[in-house]
DNA sequence: ACTTCGTGAGCAATCGTTTGTCCATTGATC
DNA sequence: GATCAATGGACAAACGATTGCTCACGAAGT
């Protein structure tokens, strides 16, 4: 394995005949430039000549900015974080930031895991969608070195928060099966504490108010964001009498396995049952019948909690706070109006 | 946005009332140690009373090592890639290594990519699985200025590479589906010519001669790794008279693509027409029927590529290369034995 | 003609660790 | 009792870049 010399400041200095610090002020284009037009062309060409890279490392440590981010995810094979992850890295990379990310797989860790990264001085700042609890995730930022942006929920207590507009997706997605003409229609609920969940269940409950219908509790039934949370849910929902004739589930996963069981019993989609979830991702289309959809932007809210981190860090705002809205339905065909009577 | 103080090493030394040195030799652990114990005592308090994090810019620059790998994926949303992510995540993070990620996402761009990390010093290894052919792959790494394994590939001219046995993958597939009593089997390939492409074409063509059939080239159909491709493909070999009894796709994604196909042609699976195809990931139990599957090591290579890779940089190893092997057939439903007649 | 000012560029300190070298103390050896 | 070795720990020099300060030089003002 060929092993590239590696070309410091001092090497381009001495290329164009110059201190290196002068090198580094017009390299670094700073405000008060104070160098020579031809001296300046001397070290750019040298430089590019020599194609020099700053050592980050010797950087990072004269600056304290090492323009990396810590991304803090609880899962890598499930496609709502990595769509997070997408945008994030996009606007990391276009931004001229690294990210460094670290899988929180395991809750009961809990602080520690941002220590690592943080007062380590490995990273600027923090991008955090993780599973624990509001006040396990506020305790275990609270020593944290440096600024976070939580993505995916409005924690309590803490300032900087990227979330989706639940509670309008989960209202647009109840008004689209009612303007089909369901009346009766089911929630497969991710968590029925969590601040998603709540969001959706009042959206959910504000739809069928707007349209005079009564909510029934029964027709509500936890389903997790996994797919046999949603094969579970949707059979519970199955033995409700009257049955209801559309089931809205909280994410792609559990609207597959609500599928998975209306195929095992035999209820046909979107004939007797329709279907519809939250999140648009690929697997829609795998699905049997492709799945109708309400898109979020996931990719934007990874970007705009990227964005805004660097913001921040950059000093260029005080506070980074969003709810973003849905992206209207992508109707496919397990939706379509109920049977009559 | 409440931000801790850090402590430094020369704070634990006050502390402990040493020299910064020996702190720091007391906290690498070194071999010659040389300190007494209960100044290794003392000093030991105060950097977990202190709550003593080492500064790993300084420490970079020092040692010239970083603790930190380099990933290079095409895309995040293929689960193919988050499940190599996943077992180099937990490898790297196992061994005391930060993962810092990079999307390589558009192929133009070639070289750079990889220097951008490597040259600045920010990274002491990469790890490369993206789409470049490779001679463009070896010709942007070869002004790497650190080592490299290349992942779910053999590339001619690169040492290090972890890859799958996809000729014994398309082998014991098609086996499987042979034993089911195919004798028409089609072949969803990936890419015609690329790696793995070629592996699994001859693994395919290996076993159907074991099993006395003599391969038709026109039950080969090239469908890429996309939903589309393996719609097209799976098309293009119901057009084959006499038409296959089965298909094997190279992946997941393109089987799904397949059975989308069957689903709109009303060919019923399995009782017309069995479908498999590699890797095991969640979405097999989504798909119409649950998809059988050849499961493959895809968190094991992650895994062996970066654990390889740190055994490279600490010098416990020369050479990284390794073939991982399939492990073994998930049946669901979307095979089954041929129709009779 | 002498001071003053501005401009362009070099000098040197610094960021927090690591690590080679050196010094002091102690105990052991003859 | 003097020499010597071994031990424990401090000193100081890096690593490569950034940045406040100084300085030399020439032009401009009195």
């Amino acid at each position: 394995m060929l092993i590239k010399k590696i070309v410091k400041l001092i090497d381009v200095a001495r290329a164009a005949r110059v201190d290196a610090s002068t090198v580094s002020r017009v390299l670094n284009k700073q405000a008060g430039q104070r160098v020579g037009p031809e001296t300046r062309d001397r070290i750019v060409k040298a430089a590019s000549d020599l194609g020099y890279a700053p050592n980050a490392m010797a950087r990072g440590l004269r600056t304290a900015r090492t323009f990396t981010l810590g991304i803090a995810v609880p899962q890598l094979d499930n496609p709502v974080f990595t769509q997070m992850m997408i945008g994030a890295t996009r606007a990391a990379h276009a931004r001229g930031y690294e990210l460094l990310i670290t899988l929180v797989e395991d809750l009961t860790v809990g602080s520690g895991v941002y220590d690592r990264l943080a007062n380590a001085h490995r990273v600027d700042g923090l991008l955090v969608s993780t599973l624990e609890p509001d006040d396990v995730l506020r305790k275990a930022l609270e020593h944290a070195s440096v600024p976070y942006v939580v993505m995916n929920r409005k924690a309590r207590g803490i300032a900087n928060c990227v979330a989706l507009d639940n509670f309008a997706a989960a209202k647009q997605s109840t008004e689209y099966l009612v303007s089909l003409g369901h009346r009766r229609i089911g929630h497969l609920a991710g968590l029925l504490t969590d601040y998603n969940g709540t969001r959706r269940i009042a959206g959910y409950r504000a739809a069928l108010k707007a349209a005079g219908i009564a909510p029934d509790p029964a027709l509500v039934a936890e389903a997790g964001y996994t797919l046999e949370g949603g094969d579970r849910a949707a059979r519970a929902l199955l033995r409700v009498t009257p049955r209801p004739t559309a089931m809205l589930a909280a994410t792609v996963l559990s609207a597959a396995g609500a599928l998975r069981a209306l195929h095992a019993e035999r209820v046909r989609v979107p004939a007797e049952m329709s279907v519809m979830s939250t999140n648009d991702l690929q697997i829609a289309d795998t699905l049997h019948p492709p799945l109708t959809t309400l898109r979020m932007p996931l990719l934007e809210m990874g970007r705009i909690a990227a964005d805004g981190l660097i913001d921040l860090l950059e000093s260029k705002t005080r506070a980074v706070t969003d709810l973003l809205h849905p992206n209207g339905v992508v109707a496919r065909e397990s939706t379509a109006a109920p049977r009559l009577g």
